[in-house]
RNA sequence: CGGGAAGUGGCGCAGCCUGGUAGCGCAUCUGCAUGGGGUGCAGGGGGCCGGAGGUUCAAAUCCUCUCUUCCCGACCA
């Protein structure tokens, strides 16, 4: 992409209305743009980073054996009356009317619809385990939307549900989908604490949420050191049993087991949150199946959710610096950047737009700043922006050097193409993915 | 909804107290210069001062109402 073509409306100044660093840096950056109280619009740069995390959650959720699905976000009152949540649901829930004047709702979660599908699908106990997920969007309309699209009323959201015969299958599930979780924050470069918690308006009796570390997280958390040294690749379900963590409301420093030497307080932000609540919903809805006997069975659920609108918000807050974004490479809207330090040495502008090509011939994720402006600026923009890889032209490129800075550690380096390209490569984990 | 604060070119702000018909920085456009870390100079365009009503010869400025936004509380991915 060349930047002098892109739609990138970034700002100087941070806007007034903004508090909160991530809403300062999205809205800065042009990912974003207000279109009511807590509802946005996302702009190309902001849409590619949800497209990223979109991937890779839909990666981990396939290897974890979940099956993507879609449901509608406008629903029927008489599903949710159904399961009784039409009335127990309060104001955050969107009520509208059709053309007709049948009661219906922009959906805050899918258990109903969900539910629903199941109610004609599943017949028979063989047919389970089964746990699909979609990511699309909901809304809540919020007592008090706030710091951008970390709590917007309109949100893009991973949800899944599990359906199984017995509830130690079910429990099984449920920690499948947990181990899932880690490793999909791991992937994009977060730390993720799962943390016990009360099952809320979804209701159940196990129940965990996701908090990553950032500074300016809402909640205050308390965990075993342990978790720093553990790796969601290797973490097992038992792992966070045994490992002490809980948020402020429910850490109690007296009776706290784990030496305070061990153990470590942060700022959280709640970016997954899991339910196993048995049959409440297949029970309520009339969802059964015959099991090997013969008899019915209403199949044991867990419900799942990923808050992927609020995550980019969650990344930014985890990655920044006084520059910008400082993206995790596996999330970057692009990965690379090439600037030309002068744009008036036409054979700078012309290698410039050589190596361009030739990256985009290797489908390599790059954005070209061929604006005609000062290097300071294209500079400020790359990071402002949070482009991970950024390659600088300048006079040495004459020579066939080309400089490498990564934006995390502010390192560079001299290049030769060849040696460039295996940087890229190197760093590229597009093609990674699609091997794998 | 309760408690605070604020609405003035695209963005950030000043002007308001003490009414006289709008200004600065950034952005944008033009020209010249510049060319390795948010360039310099000069010139230009863009605002019925959130909206409605009132007071007044005259309102961005004073009064009333209203809408919107932000912060604190209850809610949550």
């Amino acid at each position: 992409m060349k930047l002098s073509r892109y739609f990138l409306p970034t700002l100087r100044e941070d806007p007034a209305d903004a508090q909160v660093l991530s809403h300062k840096l999205m809205l800065r950056s042009g990912m974003i743009h207000p279109t009511c109280h807590g509802i946005y619009s996302w702009l190309p740069l902001g849409l590619k980073v949800l497209a990223k995390l979109e991937r890779i959650i839909a990666d981990e959720q396939d290897k974890a054996g979940c099956h993507r699905i879609l449901m509608p976000t406008i629903q029927p009152a008489t599903l949710w009356r159904d399961s009784g949540r039409y009335d127990d649901y309060g104001k955050e829930m969107l009520r509208i009317k059709d053309r007709h004047g049948r009661d219906m709702l922009y959906s805050p979660t899918h258990e109903e619809v969900a539910t629903d599908i199941m109610r004609q699908f599943l017949k028979s106990y063989k047919q389970m385990p089964l746990n699909v997920y979609q990511i699309g969007w909901k809304f809540r309309d919020e007592i008090r939307p706030r710091f951008g699209v970390m709590r917007g009323r309109e949100f893009l959201m991973k949800d899944g549900y599990s359906f199984d015969v017995t509830k130690d299958a079910a429990v099984a599930a449920y920690k499948k989908v947990v181990i899932s979780y880690l490793k999909t924050f791991e992937r994009m470069g977060l730390k993720a604490i799962p943390i016990r918690a009360d099952s809320g308006a979804i209701g159940g009796d196990l129940s965990h949420e996701f908090h990553v570390v950032a500074d300016t997280g809402e909640s205050e958390i308390f965990y075993d050191c342990e978790y720093d040294a553990l790796s969601a690749n290797t973490m097992s379900f038992d792992d966070i049993e045994r490992i002490y963590s809980a948020a402020d409301d429910k850490h109690d420093p007296a009776n706290c087991q784990i030496p305070t030497e061990k153990l470590r307080t942060a700022r959280g932000i709640e970016v997954g949150h899991v339910f196993y609540f048995g049959t409440k919903y297949s029970k309520a809805m009339g969802l059964s199946v015959v099991g090997r006997d013969g008899e019915a069975i209403f199949p044991e659920m867990g419900s799942y959710g990923i808050g992927v609108s609020r995550l980019v918000a969650a990344i930014i807050e985890a990655n920044h610096d006084k520059n910008g974004i400082v993206w995790p490479a596996s999330v970057a809207p692009f990965k690379f950047g090439i600037i030309t330090a002068s744009w008036q040495d036409p054979s700078i502008v012309d290698i410039a737009e050589d190596l361009y090509q030739k990256m985009i011939t290797r489908n390599v994720e790059v954005v070209y700043d061929d604006r005609e402006e000062r290097a300071g600026v294209k500079f400020a923009d790359m990071d402002l922006i949070g482009i991970p890889f950024q390659i600088v032209l300048g006079a040495k490129c004459n020579d066939g050097i080309f400089e490498w800075k990564d934006r995390r550690t502010g390192e560079r380096m001299d290049l030769t193409l060849e040696a460039l390209f295996n940087k890229v490569d190197e760093n590229d984990d597009c093609k990674n993915f699609v091997k794998r």
